[in-house]
DNA sequence: GCGTTGAGTTGGATCGATCAAGGGGGTGTC
DNA sequence: GACACCCCCTTGATCGATCCAACTCAACGC
């Protein structure tokens, strides 16, 4: 005798509707209806109209615990979430998140977060990893040092990484990332050919390698016209006042008409100090952001800035992780996208 | 026979350590094994602690789709993702989803991320639901007329709104909400107590039953100081610009020497203004935004904002959905929370 | 002495799906 | 006619946890 709790209307039954309960209303048997929901073609076209008639019908939509369970995955990926820092125009992660949850939807996955927890840098993964709660793993923090990669790597956990592995002697995972000088060798391009000479580099400290990466860009399209560098480059801090403290000195020291930024929130340290100055952004001097954040785009002078690709991204992340899933061979060990140049008015 | 996978140190076995493995090993039955975890005091102290070591031996970790299946939860909480959008400075959801995702994690529940489709708003609850994929949701845009708070409702699906039920006489659901009108209130006497008395609003849309709530807020504090607000508010879309031109009309029909804004992006429209006409803003002009964003952390003139307690209201969320998912009755239908004052240099 | 009680533990059944193997029934071949 | 074969479908076992009812054993009361 099946569950009978197919009553008034709209309401959802208390109890949901199971793979039997379908296959008994149907006429056929259990695996049968499995078939028809998993594969298709193994079913007579007319059964598997009756079937699909049915489930619709019931409004039937497999236990996902249940299927879990036996296939042992669990259709989710997990994503240690780390939201923007506060006082930096850094928004990478909110634009990141919403295409993964796009592109692991299309590919019938979900994105379940899990937090960070400084003291214990792999815990949540390992949780996660063991309880198989999740199938892979998407990391999106692989500065220097960073054991997340290295350790996944050691428990053979599927997961891909956005960002290369930059102490690249170790852990050779699988990753996709930005080509962060070709950003800023399209901003300084973008800066010559409206004529500008002296065109100063402001970025990260010089044990960030994803700095290091963005200011390779700057300096070879500088060599690569010919144009000077000696003076007009400054590591700071990623900070808006660190940003303004090195425009000033640059200012003083080495009269540059433009500046390329490591980051928007540098870039907003350059046009404080142009304020305070009185110069004006765009038509005194220009300068050029990362990241097209928020503050890019409604600043009062939109600020210039090159735009990471991280739809992409995402497609390409699901893809790889697809990919190896299925155990298939991957391609490529990591896959380089190019990212965009946003002009506004600061340029 | 067991599985003996406990071979070469540190990498994970084939087939991961079961309840059953840790019985035998530690020689007792799986309920009990069951037991200390799910109900440590039904144990003997002895046994508890030898069980206990075995599980850290093993590394055990209860397998998630077994505990689902039977138990029929999944320790989820759905979440539908909506980016911040672009072009304007709205970025609450980043901290709140990271708020969310800690407090979560505290009760023992992690969140799923699914994607908003437009033509289906309520699809991607619906499989979720069907599916008995996660235990409960939370609902985050309750503006009037959105379908999804209603469409919940009436499936008796757990779910918390982050939000108000505007249209009360409908869906009278469990909520969350910041106080919209204290946040201006705040706002506005700040600016009265710094001997400000002509005071601008520029809000949103008469339909936007926020908006009208924190343009309540201002109109109230303005009464009740005896000060005028006649030919002082301002209704438009919110984006920048609209911000900008109404800035501009009050300026020139009303001449205020304050304004209060129903969010950063608006007050952002009004300091590109004040930089237009060479006004300063904060010495000149004061402003306040709304949400603390980004954008009025790092702007070179610190914007002064109303900030909603994001981490308060993710905590109070998950609280409320424990006691709905324990079957208790919930103490308050809705809990409004505080929002504070971000004072800096813009007032 | 014997039933009662209760704390501590156990084995069997179960959740709802998929896997693996095993039919019926028809067609084709010799 | 017998056999092999394929197509389509069914039955029983299984994934790993928890629920449920029962079972052991010591303490206790009368």
């Amino acid at each position: 005798m099946a569950r009978s709790d197919h009553r008034s209307g709209s309401q959802l039954p208390a109890t949901p509707t199971t793979l039997a309960d379908v296959a008994e209303r149907a006429g056929v048997s259990r695996q049968t209806v499995s078939n028809a929901v998993n594969n298709p073609d193994l079913l007579r076209p007319d059964t598997l109209e009756r079937v699909r008639q049915t489930i619709a019908e019931l409004g039937y939509s497999p236990n996902r615990a249940a299927r879990n369970l036996r296939t042992r995955t669990s259709s989710l990926i997990g994503l240690r979430f780390t939201p923007a820092q506060e006082g930096t125009a850094n928004a990478t992660m909110d634009r990141f998140v919403h295409s993964l949850v796009e592109a692991s939807d299309e590919a019938g996955y979900h994105v379940l977060l899990f937090p960070a927890d400084d003291e214990d840098p792999v815990g949540g993964y390992d949780n996660l990893l063991r309880s198989t709660a999740v199938d892979a793993f998407v990391v999106t923090d692989t500065y220097l040092g960073n054991p997340q990669a290295t350790w996944l790597s050691q428990q053979r956990a599927p997961f891909v990484a956005f960002g290369r592995p930059w102490d690249d002697d170790v852990a050779r995972h699988v990753w996709v990332d930005v080509d962060g000088a070709a950003g800023t060798r399209l901003a300084t391009q973008h800066l010559i050919d409206r004529g500008h000479t002296r065109i100063a580099w402001i970025g990260w400290r010089k044990d960030s390698p994803i700095g290091e990466d963005r200011r390779a860009g700057w300096l070879s399209t500088m060599h690569a016209n010919g144009l000077p560098t000696t003076g007009l480059a400054s590591r700071v801090e990623d900070v808006v006042h660190s940003g303004a403290e090195a425009a000033a000195v640059l200012l003083d020291e080495s009269e540059p008409t433009a500046f390329v930024c490591a980051s928007d929130t540098l870039a907003m340290g350059v046009l404080h100090t142009l304020w305070i100055r009185q110069l004006a952004p765009g038509r005194d001097i220009a300068v050029v952001g990362f990241d097209d954040s928020q503050v890019a785009q409604v600043f009062p002078v939109g600020l210039t800035s090159v735009r990471q690709p991280l739809e992409d991204v995402a497609v390409e992340i699901v893809r790889t992780l697809r990919a190896l899933l299925a155990h298939q061979p991957v391609e490529a060990r990591g896959v380089l996208l190019e990212p965009s140049l946003v002009i506004r008015e600061s340029s």
